[in-house]
RNA sequence: GCCGAGGUGGCGAAAUGGUAUACGCAGGGGACUUAAAAUCCCCCGGGAGAAAUCCCAUGCGGGUUCGAGUCCCGCCCUCGGCACCA
């Protein structure tokens, strides 16, 4: 079937026709007038794409189509809604795209943006074309320079030499969040590790907030356990291990009284470690740090110096795939210098090893490979002690013997004085506090959530906007003077120097200080995407203003965003950032809210036939094609169709033949109608549109559009039954409630039924009346303990005696109360009745 | 290994603890037509039976309940995310 070969439905010319409308007329745009006055607002956002070559993929579509169904069903209940679309242009992607086709940046993007463009408006969203950003817009990224002193000025930008994740393929440093197994994100290739100055927004500062937010926003539960899950907040407590000066190693400490232990040890400098099973302090016995601690020099013995160095030195080369590979067998060397357990006394060896990571933590931990796996192989392979202090449940007390491998469950303690006996959860508590009074713990809590790098070695990104003056230090360009205009540079190409393309620029480097006017050097870095993307819901609404980007007017009366949808990549990366620099300008003063998305809600992938879709395989759905031989609304409609929004789907290309049949149908009904005004109401036909209206109506903001889709088609199906003539009256609600599915079609349907207006530009939801929509009898099950033995038809609402009294006279069941002695009835009001029996034979 | 989602006809999928398989695709039959397309009508989980009707079926094994796709316990498999995070 294709779609223009017959003289109804046309759809490719009703969307021509109605495209041109809505952009004549202003249809979806929001005027600086009510934007200003903001009446019964709507913020309706969606992730804003990259726009790559290849111009808009069916992912973007589905998730587009999705949030674009949910704003139109928003504007038909009455809602202003705006709904901003804009393009995420800057960064590696499209640099590394124009490297490859040899084309600059500056000359590509606006290519792909026109192309982004005209499909976006051939899928009929109501996009708000006035009030679109790009990220590579000076006018834009101004601000995004703007928001980067407002967080340096608040102390949230620092600047550090940081080990970083360098790719070398890509010649540039990523994020953690941008390391996946130890490869570049993008191109596969091993990271390694480097060493380089860069700037850090402190987002760690924010953890605990970042985490409690999550309590009160209405978020897809697996976007929130995700971010729950990076930022890692574990409980613990950091124990103080005094390190053993080389005069006192013959001393024995084992044994002391705590307060002896304090005075023998309160001169002693402290190897600091995390944990978050302070009850196995007992079983510790050894120390391990990070090959990079810094305390390892002084600590190291003058005979271990050598094989200290190397195997630093080894370890520095790693790349950070080696490093964290978990398979991989433990190293490590012994530094020669000791510490004492604060809880026993005891002089334990402190060993470096690189399964301690530098980054979480205190970078040197307590081994107790009795009760922890890493540590339990490390002590195996270096044949160190292993001690048990926790004695499973299930375990005899005599039964202890060699252990196998680590014990890391619950139990009671054992080997630990005055603990022993005392539950694992207790313990943690009580040795804290022990501890803690001789000074030698604190409880802390540790975050797996790292600073947030934004500094990149590349071209494509708005210069980060600090003049570095050799007697002012870092200082951020006055607000005045932005924004700092990225030049354009013909050789972009990074090297393996670690700095970036502008660095090769003396002319445009070199500049004065805005503070002592000497001479001076810009920054020459850019900085990350996801700061480009993390405040861009706050400037569409402003993106009107040439003297701030958000007017705090228009803010407050639209923001925070009322429905977000987009995909579930972004949970810990673009997602978390926005959260971050929103509650930033919050405590900063420049916003109301600390949330800046009320209600967001991942979608599904969409595979096709089974498979996941790929360049590669060569079978992915080319947008354009499908619209062009079936039309914008059906490719909606189907996309909408195929499976839980949340869920994703399954593109069968047989498949769209159904929504487009019943489009169609819509259409060939509705022209029908327009022949019937009849005033007579089919009782059937009313019933079924009051039930179909209350479904669709409850569905539709929980954004179940697969079964809203369904209910509309049933209800078509009842309309035309037998091939009855459909009224007008019938007909119209159904025009609405397909609206946000297929807009062009609901518009010139509504034109064709006398109104004037667009079918968007009013409250014009169907409403429903609970009465209309009864039945007046309903079929009902009818069990014999539990199974169903027949089915009855009954007034709605019987009572329990009368549908028992009919129940008992169907035939079937009549059959089997025969011979049966019944126990009991359960009466299910307009659902079922069920008699239990006990059978009489036997 | 940990966290999350899921497993239902030939296929995509429905189902507040209450008639499993709505809606759609594919398939079969029929109407209209010179023919095709489009449209319309009917059938469509498996098995037994002439029929009435009965048995089996929501990944597997148990349990709770008058009644379980749905709740509980123990497994298996698939897909996403995290992972030497102390």
């Amino acid at each position: 079937m294709s779609s223009n070969d017959n003289n109804g439905y046309k759809p490719i010319a009703i969307e021509g026709k109605w495209q041109t409308r809505w952009e004549e007329e202003g249809t979806n745009s929001l005027s600086a007038d009510l934007l200003e006055r903001g009446e019964n607002p709507y913020y309706n956002l969606m992730m804003f794409p990259y726009p790559s070559a290849e111009g808009l993929h069916v992912g973007n579509i589905y998730a587009f189509t999705g949030a674009d169904v949910h704003g139109r069903f928003q504007q038909l209940a009455g809602h202003t809604v705006f709904e901003p679309i804009g393009f995420d242009a800057f960064g590696i992607h499209s640099e590394n795209f124009a490297l490859k086709q040899g084309v600059h940046p500056m000359d590509l993007i606006p290519s792909n943006v026109a192309n982004f463009t005209r499909q976006l408006k051939r899928m009929g969203g109501m996009f708000d074309w006035d009030h679109t950003v790009d990220t590579t817009d000076p006018t834009y990224y101004r601000w995004t320079q703007w928001i980067f002193i407002q967080l340096f000025k608040a102390g949230l930008a620092v600047r550090k030499e940081a080990p970083v994740n360098w790719c070398p393929s890509c010649m540039t440093v990523l994020s953690n969040e941008q390391v996946i197994g130890g490869r570049c994100e993008r191109c596969d290739t091993p990271v390694e590790q480097r060493n380089i100055a860069q700037w850090f927004f402190r987002i760690t500062q924010y953890s605990q907030r970042l985490l409690d937010g999550l309590k009160n926003i209405d978020w897809s539960e697996t976007t929130k356990k995700a971010q729950e899950n990076w930022i890692g907040r574990s409980e613990g407590a950091i124990l103080h291990f005094p390190i053993l000066p080389e005069e006192q190693r013959g001393n024995s400490f084992d044994g002391m009284s705590k307060d002896e232990l304090f005075s023998a040890t309160k001169d002693l400098k402290n190897i600091e470690v995390f944990t978050t099973r302070p009850d196995t302090v007992f079983g510790a016995t050894y120390i391990v740090l990070s090959p990079e601690h810094p305390i390892v020099k002084d600590i190291t013995s003058s005979q271990q110096a050598k094989t200290i160095k190397a195997y630093q030195e080894q370890t520095a080369k790693l790349d950070l795939v080696a490093r964290q590979k978990t398979e991989k067998a433990k190293t490590g060397v012994f530094t020669g210098g000791y510490a004492l357990n604060p809880a026993n006394g005891t002089a334990i060896p402190i060993w470096i090893s690189d399964y301690v990571l530098m980054g979480y933590g205190t970078g040197a931990i307590m081994a107790v490979p009795g009760h922890d796996q890493r540590d339990f192989d490390f002590a195996k392979t270096m044949d160190l002690p292993i001690r048990q202090v926790v004695r499973s449940p299930k375990t005899s007390e005599n039964n202890i013997t060699d252990l196998l491998e680590a014990y890391v469950g619950d139990g009671v303690l054992i080997n630990s004085q005055a603990f022993d006996g005392l539950p694992v959860q207790e313990a943690k508590k009580k040795i804290c506090e022990w501890l803690k009074d001789i000074g030698l713990a604190s409880v802390h809590i540790g975050y797996r959530l790292h600073d947030w790098c934004i500094s990149r070695q590349r071209y494509w990104g708005p210069p980060i906007p600090i003049i570095h003056c050799d007697e002012c230090g870092p200082v951020p360009v006055p607000e005045k003077d932005l924004p700092i205009v990225l030049p354009r540079v013909e050789d972009f190409k990074p090297d393996d120097s670690g700095v970036s393309p502008l660095a090769r620029m003396e002319e445009w480097y070199i500049t004065v200080c805005p503070e002592c006017g000497t001479t001076a050097r810009r920054e020459t870095d850019v900085s990350d995407t996801f700061l480009d993307s993390s405040w861009y819901f706050l400037r569409y609404p402003s993106s009107d203003s040439e003297t701030a980007p958000f007017d705090s007017d228009i803010t407050s009366k639209w923001l925070p965003v009322d429905c977000y949808i987009g995909g579930n990549e972004h949970a810990v990366l673009h997602l978390l950032y926005s959260r971050f620099i929103t509650m930033a300008l919050h405590d900063i003063g420049h916003i109301h809210f600390q949330e800046p998305f009320v209600r967001f809600r991942a979608h599904g992938l969409i595979i096709r036939e089974g498979a996941k879709m790929s360049k590669s395989k060569g079978n992915v759905i080319i947008p354009d094609q499908v619209i062009e031989k079936y039309g914008a609304d059906t490719f909606r409609t189907y996309l909408m169709f195929l499976g839980p929004f949340d869920e994703g789907g399954d593109y069968q290309d047989e498949g769209i033949q159904g929504p487009h049949g019943f489009l169609h149908r819509v259409w060939e009904t509705a022209t029908e109608a327009l022949q019937n005004d009849s005033v007579e109401k089919n009782a059937v036909v009313e019933r079924k549109l009051h039930q179909t209206i209350q479904q669709v109506t409850e569905q539709l903001p929980r954004l179940r559009y697969n079964t809203s889709i369904a209910a509309l088609m049933e209800y078509l199906n009842v309309v035309r039954s037998k091939g009855r003539v459909p009224q007008k009256s019938e007909v119209e609600p159904l025009i609405v409630m397909i609206a946000p599915f297929a807009p062009h079609l609901a518009e010139d349907l509504w034109e064709s039924f006398g109104h004037s207006e667009s079918i968007f530009s009013g409250m014009n939801w169907p409403q429903y009346e609970p009465d209309k929509a009864r039945e007046d009898n309903v079929e009902i099950a009818i069990q014999i303990n539990g199974k169903l033995r027949g089915t009855i038809t009954v007034e709605t609402d019987i009572d329990k005696n009368s549908a028992e009294k009919i129940a008992r006279a169907e035939k079937n069941i009549a059959r089997y109360l025969d011979t049966a002695m019944v126990k009991r009835v359960v009466y299910v009001p307009n659902r079922l009745v069920n008699f239990v029996v006990e059978s009489n034979n036997a």
